[in-house]
DNA sequence: CCTATATTGTTGCTTTAGCAACTAAAGCGA
DNA sequence: TCGCTTTAGTTGCTAAAGCAACAATATAGG
C-alpha cells in the first residue's frame, strides 16, 4: 500500500551516476599526473589547457560562469602562480583585469603533456563509438540545459 | 606543420562535460534542497536517501569504495548529527562499528522529499526517452569501468 | 561632469574530498 | 595463545568550490 513510487536504489539514480562518472574521471586524471610526476590537478590542467589554446586570457574569460565561482579561479591561478606555471600581467586598457598567461616553464609542461592526455582521452572513451559519443554529448547536453532552467 | 593534434578547445573535452554536468545538477539541487528550505547538501542528501531503504548502516557499507573515502563519510554522518537527522548506534557484534540510522526527524525529512525529489528527477532527465537514458547509463558504464582499470 | 550601477578580482568562512597517520578492534595462522 | 594483518572509524592537512562582503575600476545615464 505504498503511496509513493519507489525512487529504487541510489546508483538507479543518474544524477548520482553522473556524479560519480565525474569523480572518477577526476580520479583517473590524478593518477595520471601523479604518474607522470606533474604537481598539478585536474582543474588547475583545465586552465593550462585553456592558456595554452589562448594565451593571456582574463579571470573573467577563465571562468565558466555557469560552474565556476570568480573565486575559485582567483585560487587556481594563485596555486599556478606559485609553481610558476602562469604569471598575470597587468591589463593596459584595464586596471581591474590581470592577464593571465603561461610561463616558458608551464608552456613546456603543457607540451609535454598534450600527447599523453590525447591518448589518455582515447583509452577512458576510446570504447565509445562516434555514434555512441555523440548521444553521449547530446544526453549531456539536454542535461546541463534542464539543469540550468530551473 | 603542427605536429600534434589539436584536442580542440576544453569544451570539446568529453571529461569537462561530464564534470561540468555533474556540476551544473549538484547546484541544481542545491538549489531545490534551498527552497524546500532544507538545510542540507547533495551528499548529505544521498546518505539519507540510502538509509531510509536500509535502516542501520555501518559507515563502511555506506561508502562507495570507488569514489568515497571514509574519513568522507565519517564527516557527512557528522554534520547530519548535528543536524539530529541521523544518529550513531554501537554494533554490538563488532565494537569497531558504528550503525547509523535515520532519527524520526530524519525519516519524517525523507518521507517529504522523496515525492519532490521525484519531480525534480523527472524534470531533469524526462525529456531523455527511455532509449536514451538506457544509452547514457551504458555510456556512463563504460567510462567508469575505464577510468578505474588504469 | 557626476553619480549610480556593473564588473573584476580578492579575502574570509564553510563544506566536500583526497591523503596519510593513527587507534581500536577483529580475524587469522602458527 | 600470540603475534601479524586487515578492517572500522577518526583526525589533521590540503585543495576545490559556494557564498558573501569588499575595494578598485569601468561604464552608463542624467
Amino acid at each position: 500500500m505504498s503511496r509513493q513510487p519507489d525512487p529504487g536504489p541510489l546508483e538507479d539514480a543518474l544524477a548520482y551516476q553522473i556524479h560519480r562518472t565525474a569523480r572518477l574521471l577526476r580520479y583517473h586524471l590524478l593518477g595520471f599526473f601523479r604518474r607522470q610526476e606533474v604537481d598539478i590537478t585536474p582543474e588547475q590542467w583545465f586552465i593550462l589547457y585553456r592558456l595554452n589554446r589562448q594565451d593571456r586570457l582574463s579571470q573573467s574569460d577563465l571562468t565558466d560562469r555557469a560552474i565556476d565561482d570568480r573565486a575559485n579561479i582567483t585560487r587556481l591561478v594563485d596555486a599556478l602562480e606559485k609553481r610558476q606555471l602562469v604569471a598575470r600581467h597587468p591589463d593596459p586598457d584595464d586596471r581591474r583585469r590581470s592577464l593571465v598567461g603561461l610561463t616558458d616553464r608551464g608552456r613546456d609542461l603543457v607540451e609535454r603533456l598534450l600527447p599523453l592526455v590525447f591518448s589518455e582521452r582515447e583509452e577512458l572513451f576510446g570504447e565509445l563509438g562516434a555514434e555512441d559519443e555523440r548521444r553521449l554529448r547530446k544526453a549531456l547536453g539536454i542535461v546541463q540545459k534542464r539543469s540550468q532552467s530551473a
